[in-house]
DNA sequence: GCCGTTTTCGGCCCGACTGTTTTCAGTCG
C-alpha cells in the first residue's frame, strides 16, 4: 500500500525532532518540518507523482535530498535515515518532549546525562531528586515536570473549535467594560478556523496600563496561572484549555494581531519577506532602521510589504504569500453567498423540528431553497423512511410550498449506501425528488479499494447527487474510513456528482484540506449543515470556514447558485 | 536542508517569561 502524503510528512517531523534532540543544526530541523508541513497539505498524492516521474523540488521547501528521501519512503516503505536516528535517539524521547517546559536541550540532557528514555524513567528520576542536579535544571524544573507528568493525559486532547467558542465569549464577556481596555479579539488558531485549537489566543489592546491583566488571571474559570508578565500571561483552566492573554498598545493593534493570528510559518515567512525589503516586523510593528512604518491595521502590516489583506484562513504557509505577492489569492466565498442549505432532518426521523420550522428558519437566514434529507430506511435507529412514508413527506413538502412565502423546500433524501453500492430505495421513488444525498453509514472497516469502489458503483446511480460527509470521520472520536479520496472526486466530476462539506463541527468533513484537493480536481461542492433542528442550520459558517481554508471560490460551491441553475445541474439524467 | 534579479555560499523571525545565571539559555508564543 503507497504511503499517504500524511505519513510521509509524519515520517519528517519525526526526524526533524529527533534531530533537534540531537543537537543537529536548527535550520535543517526547521527544512524538515516545513518540508512535512508543505507533503501533509499537499492536494495530490506524492506516491503517484514518484510513480509518474514528476520533479518534487518543485514543491515549495523540498530540495535534491528531501525529494530523494521521499522516494525512497515511496518505493520501500521506509526512511533509512530516520532508521539510523533512531538507533542512537530512542523514538520515546518524543513523549518527553510532549511536557511543558521540556524542549530538545534539556532532553538531550536527561537522555545524555540520566539515561533516562520514557516517562516512567523521568518520573523515577524526579521522584529522587536526581533532576535538580542537572546542569539547567533546578528545584522548580523538578517540580514543574513532577507536576506535569501527573496530569499528562488529561491535557492531550485539542479542542474543537466550537467547544472553544463558548469559552471565549464568556473570558471575553470577563474582560469588557475593563478600565483601559480598548479592543479585544481571539486571535490563534481560533481566528484561522482550524477545526481544533490546541489554546485559545487573545488579544487586548490598551491605552495607558489599564487592569486587564489582573483581571484576566482573576477569572473564576482560571485552576492554575503558567505564566504571567507585563505583556503576556497564560493560564490553564478548570476544563483544561490554555488560554494566552496578550496586551499591547493600541497603535500596535494591527502588528499584534497579525503575530498573535499566525501561523508561525505564515509569521515567519511574512518576516523574512520583510527582511529581503530591509523591514522587520515583530507584534509592535513594522519597521525600517528603528522608524515606525505600520502597524495599527492588519491591512496596513501587509500593505507596507506590497502585499493586500490575506484572509486569516489562508495563513499556514502554504503559498499564500507568494500568492500574495502575485495577486492571485481566490475570492474567497463567503457566508453570504449561500443561498440555500442542502441536507437537514426533521421530526420524521431523527431531527427536532417540523417541516414548517424547519422552513421558517432557513428563510430566517434569507435562503432561498432548503433540501429536507431525513433518513432512508435502513437507518433504523433514526427511524429512517421507507418509499411509503417518504411519498407521505413529499405531499407535506408540496403542500407547505404552496403556503409558504419567500423560501421553497426541496423534496429530497439522504438515502444509505449499501455495502454492494446500490442505494437503500428504488429508483422509482428517487426520480420524483429534487436531490440525493447520499450516506455511507456501516460497513466502515471496507479496505481502501472495496470502500470506493462501493460509493463509485453508487455515484453510477444517475439519481445520486451529493456525497455527504464523504470519510465518515468524527474529531476525536472516529478515523476517517479507508477511502481513495481523489478518485472519488475524479469519479463525481466526471458522473455529475457533488460532495458535501458537512458543517457539523465534529465532523467538517471535507476539512479545508480536502477543499485543496477539490479545488485541484475542479469537483463541485455543496456546504450542508446537515442539521437536526431549526437552530442547528445556523452552523453553516463552519462549514464555510473549512472551503475559505482550502481557497475556495463561490464558483465551486452549488449551494450559492440560483435555484434554477442548481436544478440544471442536479439533473444527471435528459 | 533550502534558497536566490542582491547571492550558488551564507544566510535562515523576533520577542516574552522563567529559572538559573552571575550575564543568559531554554522554551514558548
Ligand atoms: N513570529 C512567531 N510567531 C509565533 C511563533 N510561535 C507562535 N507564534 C504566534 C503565531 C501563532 O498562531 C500564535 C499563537 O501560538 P499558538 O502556539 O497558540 O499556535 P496556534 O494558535 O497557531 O495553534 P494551536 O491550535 O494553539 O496549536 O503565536 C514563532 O515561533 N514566531
Ligand atoms: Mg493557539
Ligand atoms: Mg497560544
Ligand atoms: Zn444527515
Amino acid at each position: 500500500m503507497a504511503p499517504s502524503n500524511s505519513e510521509i510528512a509524519g515520517l519528517f517531523d519525526q526526524l526533524a525532532e529527533l534531530l533537534d534532540i540531537e543537537g543537529e543544526n536548527p535550520f535543517r530541523v526547521r527544512a524538515y518540518h516545513n518540508a512535512a508541513r508543505t507533503i501533509r497539505s499537499y492536494p495530490k498524492s506524492l506516491a503517484e507523482m514518484v510513480a509518474a516521474g514528476e520533479d518534487l523540488t518543485e514543491l515549495p521547501g523540498i530540495g535534491e535530498a528531501i525529494a530523494k528521501k521521499i522516494e525512497t519512503i515511496v518505493r520501500t516503505g521506509r526512511l533509512p535515515q530516520l532508521e539510523q536516528v533512531l538507533k542512537r535517539t530512542p523514538k520515546s524521547l518524543l513523549e518527553l518532549l510532549r511536557i511543558e517546559g521540556l524542549g530538545p536541550k534539556r532532553v538531550k540532557t536527561l537522555f545524555y546525562l540520566l539515561k533516562i528514555k520514557t516517562l516512567e524513567d523521568l518520573e523515577r528520576a524526579a521522584r529522587s531528586g536526581r533532576i535538580r542536579e542537572l546542569p539547567g535544571f533546578g528545584l522548580k524544573t523538578e517540580e514543574l515536570i513532577l507536576n506535569h507528568l501527573q496530569k499528562h493525559a488529561l491535557q492531550e486532547k485539542r479542542f474543537l473549535r466550537f467547544e472553544a467558542e463558548s469559552v471565549a465569549e464568556a473570558i471575553l464577556a470577563h474582560l469588557k467594560g475593563c478600565p483601559g481596555l480598548d479592543r479585544i479579539e481571539v486571535a490563534g488558531s481560533f481566528r484561522r478556523w482550524k477545526e481544533t485549537v490546541g489554546d485559545l489566543d487573545i488579544l487586548a489592546t490598551v491605552r495607558d496600563g489599564g487592569e486587564v491583566m489582573a483581571r484576566f488571571l482573576a477569572y473564576e474559570g482560571v485552576e492554575e496561572v503558567l505564566s504571567h508578565g507585563s505583556t503576556r500571561s497564560s493560564v490553564r483552566l478548570k476544563n483544561g484549555l490554555q488560554v494566552d492573554l496578550r496586551v499591547v498598545p493600541t497603535e500596535s493593534f494591527g502588528a499584534a494581531l497579525q503575530y498573535f493570528t499566525g501561523s508561525k510559518a505564515h509569521n515567519i515567512a511574512l518576516r523574512t519577506l520583510a527582511v529581503k525589503q530591509g523591514l522587520k516586523i515583530n507584534e509592535y510593528g513594522v519597521f525600517r532602521a528603528g522608524e515606525r512604518l505600520a502597524g495599527a491595521t492588519e491591512e496596513e502590516v501587509y500593505a507596507s510589504l506590497g502585499l493586500p489583506w490575506i484572509a486569516p484562513e489562508l495563513r499556514e504557509g502554504l503559498g499564500e504569500i507568494e500568492a500574495a505577492l502575485e495577486n492571485r489569492l481566490p475570492k474567497l466565498i463567503e457566508l453570504a453567498d449561500l443561498r440555500g442549505d442542502l441536507h437537514c432532518h426533521t421530526d420524521a426521523t431523527d431531527g427536532q423540528d417540523a417541516l414548517e420550522a424547519m422552513a421558517e428558519a432557513a428563510k430566517a437566514l434569507g435562503y432561498e431553497y432548503l433540501a429536507i434529507t431525513d433518513h432512508s430506511k435502513r437507518l433504523t435507529v433514526a427511524r429512517g423512511l421507507d418509499e411509503q412514508r417518504l411519498r407521505r413527506q413529499m405531499e407535506q413538502i408540496d403542500a407547505l410550498n404552496e403556503k409558504l412565502q419567500g423560501i421553497r423546500l426541496l423534496k429530497a433524501i439522504e438515502v444509505d449506501i449499501l455495502e454492494d453500492g446500490s442505494l437503500d430505495l428504488p429508483e422509482r421513488v428517487l426520480k420524483d425528488l429534487d436531490l440525493t444525498v447520499c450516506s455511507v453509514h456501516y460497513q466502515f472497516h471496507l479496505s481502501a479499494k472495496k470502500q470506493t469502489e462501493r460509493i463509485l458503483r453508487a455515484m453510477d446511480n444517475p439519481y445520486f447527487n451529493i456525497l455527504a460527509h464523504p470519510t465518515g470521520r468524527l474529531i476525536n472520536q472516529r478515523q476517517a474510513y479507508e477511502i481513495d479520496l481523489e478518485r472519488i472526486m475524479q469519479g463525481a466530476r466526471e458522473r455529475g456528482c457533488i460532495l458535501e462539506i458537512n458543517a457539523q463541527p465534529e465532523r467538517l468533513d471535507l476539512d479545508g484540506e480536502h477543499c485543496l484537493m477539490a479545488r485541484e480536481i475542479g469537483v463541485k461542492l455543496a456546504i450542508s449543515t446537515d442539521a437536526h433542528s431549526a437552530l442547528g442550520l445556523n452552523l453553516m459558517r463552519y462549514g464555510v470556514a473549512q472551503a475559505r481554508r482550502g481557497w475556495l471560490s463561490k464558483d465551486q460551491i452549488v449551494n450559492t447558485y440560483s435555484l434554477s441553475k442548481l436544478r440544471r445541474l442536479l439533473k444527471r439524467t435528459c
